[in-house]
DNA sequence: GTCGCACTTGACGTAAACGTAAACTTTCGT
DNA sequence: ACGAAAGTTTACGTTTACGTCAAGTGCGAC
């Protein structure tokens, strides 16, 4: 038995290195880099090694949410930049205050974004369905009236 | 009284130049043209001058809502080269059909987004707001507090 | 006619968010 | 002791989604 910390060690501490952090949510190290170039991270370091927590996985969480709703990275900065105390100046704290509100109004558009967006690629995604059931061959596609048949289904709740 | 097509004529049979289409979006008409080539619209030309009609608006906010929640212009491409008959291939079909089940499946991590990043979003404003109303100087403001106090308050709910 | 305005098509520039390759160091298992 | 694995910095390349000129066309107003 040794007293090396390896990779499974870390995992059961609830600590990664960052090959395993970044596979947990899908990106690659360099990703996770260039998120600490840009003040986004900040990892522990063992010597020159990272080594991230449940803590950077939080905070890795957030700014992922924030990305999916196509923010910025730098918008993203913003927000931490508050919250950690690296606003110094009143006026731009009021400014950054601003900006976060007209975010939560904008944010119900996205709801509605979302419901809209659902309902039209649901209905396209039955119309493709009923189509490829009826057209089961392995040659072309009678794809005009593939269209012909979304626009008289999508027509009918184009006035929302 | 002239013959002419002016602006508020076409105003009026809900018909739009190139500037006037742009500008009840938020974007340039470089944007318009870009979309244009990328074969994302395609308005009628009266000689040379493009000419956006009630449709091209339909299609253009179906664009922006998509761009809206993060998809990219070559996705959106796919959904409308479906929906008008340019896919001449039964299994390229069935691929996209996958696709968009996947961007349906896809749309309920979104609206757990939009819910936890409203909370959270409201919860630092809320915060910011406590802090400017307890300290309404001009000057530097202790940072550091109100860092300490979105902590607080957002463990609360971190374990959502 | 010619002025000005709105529009056109290129062509090149740019910012964001990484990818990719090069050249090293550190650590581990054997 | 030694090679593979994993990590490091530095630097240049790439894609997406436009911005920014440059140079020309068409057209109603004066």
């Amino acid at each position: 038995m040794t007293t090396t910390t390896d990779t499974k060690a870390l995992h059961a501490r609830g600590e990664w290195g960052i090959r395993d952090f970044a596979a947990m949510f899908g990106v690659t190290a360099r990703t996770i880099r260039f998120y600490e170039d840009k003040g986004l991270l900040s990892p522990e370091r063992q010597g020159q090694k990272r080594l991230f927590g449940p803590g950077d996985k939080a905070r890795f969480e957030r700014i992922l949410r924030g990305k999916r709703l196509g923010f910025s990275l730098d918008d993203i900065r913003a927000v931490f930049d508050v919250l950690e105390g690296r606003v110094h100046d009143v006026r731009e704290l009021r400014r950054r205050r601003d900006n976060f509100q007209a975010v939560i109004d904008g944010l119900a558009v996205r709801r509605r974004d979302v419901e809209l967006l659902e309902a039209d690629m649901t209905e396209i995604v039955a119309v493709i369905d009923d189509h490829l059931t009826q057209n089961p061959d392995d040659s072309d596609t009678d794809v005009a009236k593939l269209a012909a048949r979304y626009q008289a289904a999508f027509n009918q709740h184009l006035d929302t």
